[in-house]
DNA sequence: CCGCGATTAATTGGATCCAATCTGCTACTT
DNA sequence: AAGTAGCAGATTGGATCCAATTAATCGCGG
């Protein structure tokens, strides 16, 4: 097997979106060109292409002549995300259970077992990642590209503020529950209660996340 | 007032858009860099930041170290996007209905008269650009800035094709009889009425779109 | 004659360099 | 003293240059 030769700027795109979730870039504050390349060791060219394509997703903002500049979600903005998400999702869900096999839904609930094991070592980026997985395993099922590619556009606006939810206590147990009922409602191919669970899930998350959104996050790691 | 200072890459981005509308780049096709660049009068670096929001938004994929090419839909890749506008299209109707005002509802009619105007006059592009104005001031009374984002793509990915049926004789009656039918429930403002029209308008475009996708289109103009 | 490998041409990816624009400060006018 | 014009520094935008990768052709061997 040939070792991956990996693009300049794929490295800078994961480079920028852990900066992002993880909160060393912060909501609202402007992207110094030069300073964040030097930080990653690469010219401007590939760090520009990379911020293109998460303008692209929305996670920055750009304005000509001025600069690049983290968004910030408002609550307004917020609530579309998740309405989104939920009329999407479920469609996903719909579509996806007529595909999973027996297997694929063995892997789920592997995944699962890793959420868990990172709630347990409380790496909240670990956690976070975890997460994603186990749900858009069930997504990708659903053999629709273009509405996977458009919920993770939508996961990404929102990861930010996640990692804080995820850190909020009595949160990874309420989490565990819904997953394992996911995953229940999965073997037994019960697509009604699969999207009940999703949305209970889902809208949990919500109202934990609209509280965080009036209280300032502190900075993780400043850069200057 | 003072004019706007259009930087270079937005040229660039209106410049690829038509020439990806109109069929100068035609699916499938590779985009050679350097030739698209001195056609443009420009350098590669701005062509390289607007081809990745273009991929962004779908149109062109990129492969590494090979190059962009144009995106080709085959027809399962089409059903999604016609099966996702048709879920986001109903919710953006049921937002926008409740915040449209009657002077809003007017200009929309003044839209539909410019179509109509377009279509009178044959001029392709002309007729695209005014009936997408039409449905979007619709779906921008939602409110929903994120949602208008996705639908945007979601009818930029099918734009290439969307002339072609717009050539198709007969095309034109029909479009000017579903509109005037949003026209009137909008007026009314009967939600259901106006989703039904616009379901009825969407799925007739579709199968006609579905039609020509098996007989390849022949080139408008070729570059190099 | 067909398949496989190496060399070469073409194209993309990345870095450096220069020009255009914005921002903040200073000084001058009223 | 307040406001505005202009100047200087910093930052972004664009162009040119060089390196890395791909694919295509040619040649060799089976």
């Amino acid at each position: 097997m040939k070792e991956k030769s990996p693009t300049t700027q794929e490295l800078v795109l994961r480079l920028l979106r852990t900066d992002i979730l993880t909160g060393v870039l912060r909501p609202g504050q402007q992207i110094i060109q030069e300073s964040l390349a030097s930080r990653y060791g690469v010219s401007r060219a590939p760090l520009r292409e990379a911020m293109k394509i998460i303008e692209g997703e929305g996670q920055i903002i750009h304005s000509p002549h001025r600069g690049y500049f983290v968004t910030e979600l408002d609550l307004a903005n917020m609530r579309e995300v998740y309405r989104l998400r939920e009329i999407l999702e479920r469609e996903a869900i719909r579509a996806a259970i007529p595909n999973l096999t027996d297997t694929e839904i063995q892997a789920i609930g592997a995944v699962a077992d890793e959420v868990s094991a990172a709630a347990a070592s409380g790496e909240l980026l670990a956690i976070t990642l975890a997460n994603r997985r186990f749900h858009f395993m069930v997504f990708e099922a659903s053999q629709m590209p273009r509405l996977v590619r458009i919920l993770t556009q939508l996961w990404d606006a929102t990861d930010v503020y996640r990692s804080v939810y995820f850190a909020a206590p009595g949160s990874m147990a309420h989490v565990a529950r819904d997953h394992a009922g996911i995953l229940e409602a999965l073997r037994a191919r019960d697509t009604d209660e699969v999207i009940r669970w999703q949305d209970s899930h889902r809208d949990h998350a919500l109202t934990r996340l609209a509280d965080q959104l009036d209280s300032p996050r502190r900075p993780v790691i400043t850069v200057r």
